[in-house]
DNA sequence: CGGCACGTTGAGAAAATTCAACTCACGTGG
DNA sequence: CCACGTGAGTTGAATTTTCTCAACGTGCCG
């Protein structure tokens, strides 16, 4: 890892404005966050009550290939990225791996074991992290207090839905060169969202890695970028990508497979609007 | 469909046994549902104040093949099946559809528009249909007064993500077989689950449905459930399967890859116990 | 310096798709 | 009642895509 990436990926989050926060946040020797930080990286608008809340939630540090939790692991709370890149993933039997997402900054972990009560995948970092601990049940009991928590908890894990979807839809019928581009423009737009060049990124994880996400070996993904490369639509050099036309990009298509099916009308559904 | 399928598969949810219920939920030449019975779907331990609450939830019956939402719709309500079997799934600009779940009784959707406020998915009848209607923004209120369904609308979003990992893993490290073999496991035990046969059961999609499902083309889905039926592991009629080998379903594996990484070990994060 | 993970590239093999043909069941309309 | 069209399912043959296996270069870290 590079001083240059730390100082383009890895730079500490914007510092507090109140000196009793950052004083907060390091008492007892450790790093703690207030409602008010997390609901901001959670993209809930904030309150007066929210930010006069004394409550704080604990940080941890962890450094690059530390696990974050393990699979079959007991789930009791959530994680939220404060800074810095993980990977998330599932282990069969055989040690194979499947990559299902890059958490970054403001991403939430660990909510696929809600429902089961351990952890059905790994997280672990790529570089050196800050993360948020959410313990499951203040944030139910948190929940009820605030209709605007609960909302965005329910909205956190709609999009997550919604993003598993897309990362099934690009497994089940698009074909390599696809795929790739795809990731990389998905890439671009999230480094770009968190305020970095959305063109020219540093990619954290290896190729085999971007291989488990997208379903394909690593010599293939290395052999489509390079392809890519030399069509002129992206430039590379080892993690580093430069995303030179973001238009071709979007533009690849697999190539057509069966003749399209008619769609049946929408039906507007009988509706009583009063109870 | 045959009578014989109808009888199997689509018979009338169990009565509702108290007189004022049936009479509730026929008000007004509509179906209605109570607070209970949704809790029951939803398998949320119900409790006396949600059995005596007179709310009820309306009811809309859909024929086989039409459309529950379609996709770009705004989002306003969530869709429980009460009774009926569908189908989930993406179309992209070129017409090609992706299918991400075949929903059936106790299942709810349109969860993946929670987030973004519009549907991100299309939901068709396979059969005719009983559903309740969700309006969300009831259910965020009702979640502030009911712990248990707060936490378990959070359960259910949290499984749907784990089994959209689980179908990402299915389309990103199987081979056609052993995708073809698991999902006509986990149609066996949701049926079971459900009270029915879970070694002979009808499939209400179509191979190309499935082959969407799983990532393949329907000739594919075909060759290999026709293998399977040589090899004695199943056997199928049309739509009608039999799984003969359960174990020697499960046991089937895509053939090994790549070496198995060394996995790092797991650490103990520190954790401070109060606060 | 050596070991090792990462990345790249080539050649051959394997898997799945594409295209095509054919059957079957079903419903519609003459 | 039958002809017809349509969607579903199956099967075969050729093609394409991706994987596998192998070799090799590079950079990093102990």
């Amino acid at each position: 890892m590079s001083p240059l990436d730390d100082l383009l990926f890895d730079a500490a989050p914007t510092p507090l404005q109140s000196p009793e926060l950052e004083a907060g946040r390091q008492s007892r020797g450790f790093l703690w966050s207030t409602m008010d930080e997390v609901f901001s990286l959670l993209n809930i608008p904030s309150t007066a009550s929210i930010r006069s809340d004394p409550f704080l939630f604990q940080n941890v540090q962890i450094k690059a290939g530390q696990p974050l939790h393990t699979i079959g692991q007991p789930f009791d709370t959530l994680y939220l990225v404060r800074s810095g890149f993980l990977k998330t993933a599932l282990i069969d039997d055989v040690g194979e791996q499947q990559v299902l997402s890059f958490p970054m900054k403001g991403d939430l972990l660990g909510v696929d074991a809600i429902g089961s009560k351990r952890h059905q995948s790994e997280s672990v970092a790529l570089s050196d992290c800050e993360i948020i601990l959410l313990p499951y049940k203040k944030l139910t009991a948190l929940g009820l207090l605030h209709e605007g928590l609960e909302i965005a908890m329910f909205e956190t894990l709609s999009r997550e839905i919604a993003r598993r979807g897309a990362l099934i839809n690009v497994l089940g019928v698009l074909n390599a060169e696809v795929r790739v581009a795809r990731f990389l423009l998905s890439m671009g737009s999230r480094f770009e969202q968190m305020g970095y060049s959305g063109k020219r990124f540093y990619l954290r994880m290896t190729r085999r890695h971007i291989g488990s996400y997208l379903g394909l070996t690593q010599e293939t993904v290395s052999r489509v970028m390079g392809s890519l490369a030399k069509t002129g639509l992206i430039s590379i050099s080892g993690k580093m990508v430069i995303l030179d036309d973001i238009d071709g990009l979007r533009s690849l298509r697999s190539v057509k497979r069966h003749p399209n099916v008619r769609r049946p009308m929408p039906v507007q559904l009988a509706l009583v609007k009063k109870v």
